[in-house]
RNA sequence: GUAGCCGUAGCUCAGCUGGUUAGAGCACUAGAUUGUGGUUCUAGGGGUCGUGGGUUCAAGUCCCAUCGGUUACCCCA
């Protein structure tokens, strides 16, 4: 849980949306007032017949939020983050490397592949601005999805390059719209990207001048001299330019990278704070959304009054992961889902039980996954159980078992049996 | 925040232009097999048809409201 306003405003206009507000505690509504024009627009449609006019008039409460709420969930990982460096500042030693696995919240419609509550994990490097950081982190998502044997996109551009458009386009001030604009391009089209750019005000001449870019194709060396070209006049364009090429020849020749790793122009990301790199992740051949993202960003704790300290961090979606995963069959392939346990004691009664119990723990004593059925209840029962749950070996032990001192041993694959002392069922399973 | 689709047995669903006692598969229980699973066969239990109202001689089916789920847009992990 963080305070609203450490969270407010870090996100974009959706961001601040979509935060997960809490309720101040107790008598919430007790500071609660409206304003005399709140009251003046409403007695002017309404006339105040009663006292609960609030309720029978519906009141804007987004206009009183820091009124009634003090407190938001944790959007992401990174902010909160920023605000613990700054808290700490004098504790760490910089650069400060951490990774963090917590759950976020997002006040979002849940729908396929999108949660109000997911994990995170996030990896991030803070107090260095140098670019060696942005090599690493490409280099450990690489490192991550191979291990997991999934196939992936890693997509890789540069805020000053939007910095760039923007500013060649002559409406800096118009980024946000621009790029938002431009990162739809695969989604909907040129056409649809030049009529949303058009709606939010931006002028015909900047279109033009963006133009090249949306039907452009080619390769890295292709995209980097165009981008060149445009950016003559453009001093953060050529920097962001200069960013990328460190950035994709250091992974090219240096850091073996398994996955494709692609400039795209047109990944925006949608979060505000970010003011260099910019990283997406995409799974192949599994419909989901991003299932990683990230990016550098150079004033997120000076807005907690900690200036200088740039950092750059990745955040891997861990449910969406589990999601690519489950549907690419990757469980079954890395035999992630072999049989939990390995001998099952059946429980025919309170004496049986007794028998069984101490040569249970001993197995588990040696690493042995072993497991007694807890109820007494029909051996074709617990025979259904062991079945269904793919344990390989059952023990059997009743009466006559247990006046011989031995135990019948069933292997399920065959369904051969034998009888066997406890001496001789321990050094089974131990020396393998 | 906007729009679409769906709510029937524990689960997945069928149920036609309203018309007897609401069905199937899977799961569960029992038996064939009194201490032996996977296959098979037989029998059985289990349903306020999301909720509330309306239309009708008659509503799972039509209408309205409401709640829940889901998908897309937006945005993102």
């Amino acid at each position: 849980m963080e305070n609203m306003d450490t969270l407010m405003g870090k996100y974009g206009e959706e961001g601040d949306r979509l935060i997960f507000k809490i309720l101040n505690s107790g008598n919430y509504l007790e500071k609660f007032s409206l304003s005399k024009k709140e009251i003046d627009e409403i007695t002017k449609e309404k006339s105040l017949a009663n006292e609960w006019f609030l309720f029978d008039h519906k009141v804007d409460f987004t206009k009183h939020l820091s009124e009634i709420s003090e407190k938001a969930l944790r959007y992401d990982l990174t902010v909160p983050f920023a605000r613990y460096v700054v808290q700490h500042q004098n504790e760490i030693t910089f650069p400060f490397k951490r990774y963090q696995i917590q759950p976020v919240w997002r006040a979002d419609r849940p729908q396929k592949g999108r949660y109000r509550e997911f994990y995170q994990c996030d990896a991030d490097i803070i107090g260095s601005d140098a670019l060696l950081n942005e090599v690493e982190l490409v280099k450990l998502i690489d490192d991550v999805f191979t291990k997991i044997s999934m196939p992936i996109t890693i997509k890789i551009n540069n805020r000053k390059i939007l910095g760039g458009i923007a500013e060649i386009a002559g409406q800096p001030e118009k980024i946000t719209d621009i790029t938002v604009a431009i990162d739809k391009l695969d989604k909907i089209g040129q056409e649809k990207v030049i009529e949303e750019m058009q709606s939010k005000g931006i002028s015909d001449e900047a279109i033009q001048a963006i133009k090249p870019l949306l039907h452009f194709k080619g390769d890295f060396q292709e995209k980097i001299s165009l981008l060149s070209n445009l950016f003559e006049s453009s001093e953060i364009g050529k920097k962001g330019i200069k960013e990328i090429e460190y950035v994709f020849e250091t992974l090219k020749h240096l850091a073996n990278i398994q996955s494709e790793v692609d400039f795209d122009i047109t990944l925006a990301r949608g979060l505000n704070y970010y003011t260099g790199a910019i990283i997406e992740v995409k799974a192949k051949n599994v419909q989901i959304g991003s299932i990683c993202g990230g990016g550098r960003y150079d004033d997120l704790t000076g807005i907690f009054g900690l200036k200088n300290v740039s950092g750059v961090g990745i955040s891997f979606g861990i449910d969406r992961i589990y999601d690519a995963m489950n549907e690419l069959g990757l469980f079954e392939k890395a035999n992630l889902l072999s049989e939990s346990t390995l001998v099952l004691f059946t429980n025919f009664g309170k004496n049986e039980t007794n028998y069984c119990l101490p040569t249970v723990f001993k197995l588990r004593e040696k690493g042995v996954n072993s497991e007694i059925y807890p109820d007494i209840a029909k051996l074709k029962k617990q025979m259904k159980y062991a079945n269904d749950k793919n344990i390989p070996y059952v023990v059997i032990a009743g009466e006559d078992e247990m006046k011989e001192q031995a135990f019948i041993l069933k292997k399920m694959d065959t369904g051969e049996q034998k009888s066997l002392s406890e001496t001789e069922l321990i050094n089974l399973f131990t020396t393998v």
